[in-house]
DNA sequence: AATTAGATCTCGACT
DNA sequence: AGTCGAGGTCTAATT
């Protein structure tokens, strides 16, 4: 890896164009070949990039680019789509090289997967009587989260979501439709739980008759308390 | 802006728990306190990070983790949420500093607006006889991308994308249903255009009666030349 | 401030 | 290799 802090301009043609003014930046150069340009602000997301695989060359600049203080000339392209990254630079501030190696990777821990074990063990989260079929119960068009059945026996199709969004009442309200069609199962209710509902997303689904739930992650966890790890 | 060059192991607690192995990695702390730690390789995402506003803090080791190599340690944490991220430091191999100034930012120019500009002053790329009612119809659940009338005079709404999704027929579906209610419009019929159409969106949008049309940008952008820019 | 939809999304899992 | 769903999404625009 190598780390340039330099007043340059960038410019990228590709998915779309877009232009950096010339301004001071840190340009980070990752040994398979891809650029990230950084401002010492905004989140992780940098002003311009190009990602692997691709092609670094560094050009001579034209005379007339020299003419306008350009020292070193940058082009990044895609090695597959036509993208393409140029920087110029006009004056290199800083820099610093190192090797760093293959990087032993992250470990996570703890998503929407672990939401449905904990849903799954707690099923009567959802009111008493509630009992579990099965997680991730195939069908033609995927999985549904979870199956179970209420107090009084009936199958209900539970969609689980960090976020509940209008795409996941869509999706569920798909699943029902198709669940509904088999007589062994049918009939078949909707409950839509997850950590936060957006208001479309239970206008629509209360509108179709599908229960909305919020869960409370934290509870759910306190409740199973395997998660008691020292940090 | 601080760049270090440093082995070291990473801790992440918020929305999930991550863990970084000991390892040698770049450290970037920008100057509203925020950090990113990448790795040599990946796209621009780097492998931890705390976005602003939030605040850094370098910590003694307790004298254990001083015994297990650890020489600083650096608490990140968020100042709304409780995520914190702790860097254990082992060994600092490089760093540079330079204070950036602020940027003047990107300038982005065309994506899904410009296909949109595109595409209704060239509408009769869907047919002849086509001709533009207006974009960015207002409905009660929101705009609808494109509206015109056909060669038979009746109405039509567009959805556009530059990615065809199943997502965007579901949105389109919405919008037919209600624009089918008013008596003024009604009947009105369905396109869906993206540069790219998902197997699984065409089916459900022909099966809804809804016509796909694939668009190619690099032509429609070729029949109006005011993008005519040297790069 | 809160919400929504798009992104040069990225990333992983699965087919 | 392509597709699909989720993200500690991020980001900008709009309410």
């Amino acid at each position: 890896m190598k780390i340039v802090i330099a007043r340059c301009s960038v410019d990228y043609a590709g998915r779309l164009t877009a232009h950096l003014p010339l301004a001071t930046r840190a340009l980070i150069l990752k040994n398979d070949g891809s650029i990230l340009i950084h401002s010492d602000g905004g989140s992780y997301k940098p002003l311009n990039w190009m990602s692997p695989p691709c092609l670094f060359i560094a050009q001579d600049p034209e005379p007339e680019q020299r003419e306008l203080g350009v020292q070193q000339l940058w082009r990044v392209s895609h090695a597959k789509t036509a993208d393409v990254l140029v920087v110029s630079i006009h004056e290199v501030i800083s820099e610093l090289e190192h090797d760093l190696g293959e990087d032993p990777g992250l470990i996570k821990d703890g998503v929407e997967a672990h939401l449905q074990k904990l849903l799954a063990e707690q099923i009567e989260t959802l009111g008493e009587g509630y009992n579990l079929i099965r997680r991730e119960y195939m069908t033609a068009i995927g999985p549904v989260d979870i199956l179970a059945t209420d107090e009084s026996g009936k199958t209900v199709a539970i969609e689980l979501k960090r976020r509940g969004d209008i795409d996941g009442v869509e999706q569920l309200t798909r699943y029902l439709e198709l669940l509904n069609r088999d007589p062994l199962l049918a009939p078949v209710s909707g409950v839509f739980a997850a950590q936060e509902i957006k208001p479309q997303a239970r206008t629509l689904a209360e509108d179709r008759g599908i229960r909305c739930v919020v869960l409370d992650y934290d509870a759910m966890r306190g409740v199973d308390d395997s998660h008691l790890r020292l940090f």
